[in-house]
DNA sequence: CTTGCACTTTACCGACCGGTCAACTAGTGT
DNA sequence: ACACTAGTTGACCGGTCGGTAAAGTGCAAG
């Protein structure tokens, strides 16, 4: 028999090496982090780890997938999804980032930023896998955004000639900035204090788009 | 007799081993980048980095500040002063950024996006002497930021009560998330395809501005 | 009882890490 | 001629890196 009771201990190690990596990563950084810290931080053996990955990169790309679906499920559609209106949507989004980056600050120490973009700028001009897999991620978040943009237009909140498809592109870019300001002051007040710049952003009638990818 | 020709050799495995450690650590990151191999681009022993450094990362910092005067020197300033008005200096500042990264691109097949922020989000969380020093060049690119965004007020462009403090970070906050998606996209069509949105941000009367700093 | 398999454990690998050291070289001022 | 010094050199340090290999463990199906 197999498979029955999946919540026993099958997996548990796999788990815990995913967990590990993912709190070392995120507040850290992958080339900081060694695979012996890894394995310390779950209780687990070197060897079981590449048991279950072919290596450094390929649990950091599992640990990414499983932090994006948290992501999605706790920060995202909460914080998107609340509230009425394209404004009061915006704010809540500020808030529920402000508050997922001062609860690390807490728990951790340290003000991470975004994980996916830390990695972004941290492979990005060396490790192609890590890069083009972060990338879906940020175009997942972007047609987030684009959705709540979209619902905009049919209220009649924003005009409809918006290109909503560009003014989430913009948003992501915005909050991403805002994140590394806030990560170079290793405060979350920046986060509340740049916060109001995506309410100016987004909200105006956007000038000129040279609509070209 | 001395420090009458300072154009000679003296000094000059100081400038090489500054150089190399740029080259290299702008195109990639600080974690990734050896002593061992800084020494090997720079032509010079690992002895002889130890008699002008204290370590890797005093040659960090050193090199960080021949790099913002250098940026500041090419870009920051032709960059912004170039054309008259908001407007035009905005476009012509993106235009600008956008030529440096794409130079680097050709030149070293990579695009960094902005060394100051990747630091920032590399040793942010694990390093304040790096952090604390890149915070300082970040504030001066936001003076230069502001300065524009006076002699817009001056001009009439903005309206008087313009929080100019506040718009300035806010235009380097952006500036940061589109060189971060850039990078992300290793692309630099991503910076002219998202450097409107400065425009936008900017050049519209921003709404209540919590001036918490 | 035995075979097979998923998983664990431990010892080990060569390469590289940042950093140290003492000896040496060459140019300078006296 | 001499001493001083800034700069250079190459050998060396302990520690850590990501990754490997082989033996061992426990459990479940036949």
């Amino acid at each position: 028999m197999e498979a029955i009771t999946p919540n026993d201990t099958r997996g548990a190690s796999r788990k815990a090496l995913l967990q590990a990596a993912r709190d070392l990563i995120v507040t850290r950084s992958y080339a900081s982090v060694g695979i012996a810290e890894i394995c310390a931080q779950a209780g687990v053996r070197k060897g079981s780890l590449y048991h279950f990955f072919p290596g450094k990169e390929a649990l950091t790309l599992a640990m990414l997938d499983a932090l994006y679906a948290d992501f999605e499920r706790d920060v995202l559609i909460p914080g998107l999804s609340g509230a009425n209106g394209l404004r009061a949507r915006i704010d809540a989004f500020v808030h529920a980032i402000h508050a997922f980056e001062a609860r690390m600050q807490t728990e951790s120490g340290q003000l991470p930023g975004c994980p996916f973009g830390n990695l972004a700028v941290e492979m990005g001009t060396h490790n192609p896998a890590l890069r083009q897999a972060i990338r879906k991620h940020l175009d997942a978040v972007t047609a987030h955004f684009r959705a709540v943009l979209d619902a905009a237009v049919q209220n009649g909140e924003l005009p409809p000639e918006t290109d909503t498809a560009a003014a989430a592109e913009q948003w992501l870019a915005l909050m991403e900035g805002i994140l590394v300001m806030a990560k170079a002051d290793q405060d979350p007040a920046t986060i509340l204090r740049l916060g109001p710049a995506l309410g100016a952003l987004l909200l105006n009638p956007t000038p000129e788009v040279h609509h070209e990818r």
